[in-house]
DNA sequence: ATTTGGAATTTGGTATTCCATATGCCCTTG
DNA sequence: CAAGGGCATATGGAATACCAAATTCCAAAT
């Protein structure tokens, strides 16, 4: 429980609630993985370390619940696990509410976006290991935010915000060993963002749901090896 | 507010708290638009009518709100409104999460669930204005909900579960002039089975895409009226 | 009559208290 | 020594109390 920090009271610009400054500390823990999966979360202790009373932390919990982050078995609190079907499962959200931000954009054709997809990684140090893992990630993120973000679909927006965090927290999990395929990711942006130029949508959803199923292939080997290294003989 | 009735207290068997409780009874009335958008929703005066204390109509609230049923507009909660904006994105996600689940079946084939879809409507009363509109729906709502769950993604099951609600509410606001589609309803749900029933699943996923397409064109024409109707000029 | 200041009320958020159940440990008993 | 019962404790859920901010409404002043 040492991963969490007494929440700082705010200052002036207090628009948000204890409840949510709650929410993101817990969940902050959870995605970097400084609170282990499986780890009992217990209000009362949490209460006293965020320095809250116990409400705002059980609001917080319920919108953890929600997220996938935090599952509740036999009415204990706990740090959801996952394993090779969640992969499977959050992959196949990917592939399917990215595509529409790229038709969307065929369909209103904006050269702005095209160039502001192309630069996500511009400027960016050189990736690979030992390259800078957590700006890498922001970027790789940004990128398909962006293409999602096109989309136009709050709804469809929402619901990829939940399982971008839930893959973040296994790619946390699984680094640094993670990091030998950014030179990669790079690249398959580049094919994508150059179909995009060529105002190929097939290319370009094809170049997409290939760079996501290499990152799918990729995570389910480095958690396979994993957890048969932390569970041998399963 | 009269629209909601006292918890009754649960017998021997209460396994559900009172949260969710107040949550479903709040939602079904929101569903069924007995609660009309817009409504305030005060959780003294919830706590009052239902016969809890302010801390479950709480917790009901804030899951209410990650349904989408429920806004949080300058610290007020009310009911969410809902307007062609939102059509088109709910068919949209309709559109992307249906068809996994039929890209399932093809890969695994089940005689047994192909039998299955094809008589969701056997042995219903004769559909059609005005036959009855509620077993229709439900029919329907199964179909498509079965069709759902043979992805096996409990994401994406759960991401559909969400948007039917709010679709579901949307066509008991249009219902009883929404009954005149309910023969053509049933005749496309036929041309998806059969489609399946040939092991064509390029022809089922287009029958289920015209059919959703069908679906958000019309409910789209009656909220325009609708609206129309309501606001003159707009 | 309109506007403005402030007080009362409303409302959401947080803390605290109380309660029921589940869990686990220990003691008893066979 | 094992099994079962019961007591202590841990934990989540609900009720209540308290607080701050926002809204409303009334009155007074111009």
């Amino acid at each position: 429980m040492d991963a969490l920090a007494p929440m700082r009271a705010q200052g002036p610009l207090r628009t948000l609630r204890m409840s949510e400054t709650a929410y993101e500390a817990i969940e902050g823990a959870i995605v970097r993985c400084e609170l282990a999966p499986g780890t009992p979360l217990v209000d009362r202790q949490l209460s006293e370390v965020l320095g809250v009373s116990r409400t705002p932390i059980r609001d917080a919990m319920q919108s953890l619940e929600a997220a996938g982050l935090v599952v509740r078995t036999r009415g204990r609190y706990s740090v959801a696990g996952f394993d090779l079907d969640d992969v499977r499962e959050l992959f196949e959200m990917r592939r399917l509410l990215e595509p529409p931000g790229l038709e969307r954009l065929a369909a209103d054709w904006d050269p702005a976006v095209v160039e502001e997809l192309a630069t996500f990684f511009d400027g960016a140090p050189e990736p690979g290991p030992p390259g800078p893992y957590e700006e890498y990630l922001a970027r790789d993120h940004a990128f398909h935010k962006r293409i999602v973000a096109l989309s136009g679909n709050s709804r469809l927006i929402r619901f990829y915000a939940i399982a971008e965090k839930q893959i973040n927290r296994i790619r946390h999990y699984l680094a640094p060993g993670y990091e030998g395929r950014m030179k990669e990711v790079v690249n398959e942006h580049r094919d994508v963002c150059e179909a995009i130029a060529a105002h190929d949508l097939d290319a370009a959803r094809a170049a997409l749901i290939s760079h996501l199923e290499a990152g799918e292939a990729t995570m389910a080997k480095y958690l396979a090896q994993q957890q048969e290294k932390e569970n041998p003989g399963g």
